[in-house]
DNA sequence: TGTACATCAGTGAACGCGCGTTCACTGATGTAC
DNA sequence: TGTACATCAGTGAACGCGCGTTCACTGATGTAC
């Protein structure tokens, strides 16, 4: 974010220490666990510092979310390109790398889900409502989710045709899955049992997916 | 809960009355905006009356979770059992009903899944923990589903074997559906595109587990 | 090289807020005699 | 029927808490001359 000197401007790199101590209150307290105050005391400035850096509040928990949304997106990518075999394991690589990255960043993954993140609040006038920059950083991880299926079809796995079908259905059960073993939903769940219903959910998913 | 009469004691009935507010506010403004104090006063009693119905906030949340829970189920219920045709098409009847009831009802569906509701907290001493009785109110719509199951095995539709998978790769998909949905994922949904998604899915999913 | 100045990151006191919870109390009701 | 009493639901003042945010300030740094 800014340029790296050896000893720089006052604090250095506040707005970078900020984030830091927010992801680390993250994932100690969960979202609603961040405070400024807390974060600013942890980076080891006044509380009112912050606000030379972030608007306010939600300016930090924001830029915390599109930081979070990059580093899943790179992990899924890495998935996608150095898993090994033909296109159809790869994609269920995805699968599996989105449950596990789930898994091992529960507190992550609830704030980048945070529907609040995803929606401007109600235009004031009638301008029409722009994307925010959070909805922005969660696309990437769905275009890769788009660029798998397309491989899997150029390959004859799956049929050509719409798939954006495909991609909710792969993406909306890959995702459910996600959330319940992080809720707790099914009881507690270890990442060796992600590992395990993420491949018997993908396999069946698979057998609905394949071209026959 | 207690006996009606014509004027009863006090208030009346202030329990129900407390967790009738609590639902009001769950709906206006989400989990985290339930208050005590706020329930008090739209019950239209002073701040400290709950105390002597319920032990503490967390139990008006319980109890709140838990109701949300029974009407659930029997939505699921009455979908299972009035849905027309096949059980095949019954069993995917209750997955239309579960997006439904999500999308119709967003703020109880999240608060039924909090995490925290779910898990006793740690106990001091080395005693195993018990079930909570939120843990024990989500389990009836999950056996739902093993009925459902089930039946669709008797029928024919469904091979034979152990339930457990097939039930758990149906349900994390309708419900990371529902999820997905509520929390505005893909952008802004009506019941109808949930409506339509949940067909998709339970159709993709039925491709999945049919017999062949 | 030195001086004056502009910039702006960080300080610390203060404000107002709503919250959960406690506590001594009040007052309406049901019941025993 | 009337009276004394026990019960307990509801009251209102108070406590302490952490929070987001504002504000006048201070002080370190970079730069123009």
């Amino acid at each position: 974010m800014s340029r790296s000197r050896e000893r720089p401007y006052h604090h250095g790199d506040l707005r970078a220490a900020l984030l830091s101590a927010a992801l680390t209150l993250l994932r100690e307290r969960g979202p609603d666990g961040i405070t400024l105050r807390e974060a600013a005391k942890r980076a080891g400035v006044s509380h009112a510092a912050p606000y030379h850096h972030f608007p306010d509040k939600s300016g930090l928990i924001e830029a915390l979310a599109i930081a979070c949304f990059e580093a899943f997106a790179n992990a899924l990518e890495r998935a996608w390109l150095t898993a090994p075999g033909p296109s159809m394991e790869r994609f269920r690589a995805v699968g599996l790398a989105y449950v596990q990255y789930g898994l091992d960043h529960p507190a992550e993954f609830r704030l980048m889900n945070r529907p609040e993140l995803r929606h401007a609040p109600p235009t004031t006038d009638g301008a029409a409502r722009e994307e925010t920059a959070v909805a922005a950083a969660a696309r990437k991880p769905y275009e890769l989710l788009l660029t798998a299926i397309a491989a899997c079809q150029a390959d004859g796995f799956i049929a050509h045709g719409d798939r954006e079908p495909l991609a909710l259905t792969a993406w909306v059960s890959v995702h459910g899955l996600t959330v319940v073993l992080i809720d707790g939903l099914l009881g507690p769940a270890t990442r060796k049992d992600g590992d395990r219903l993420a491949y018997q959910v993908t396999q069946t998913l698979g057998d609905g997916l394949l071209r026959r």
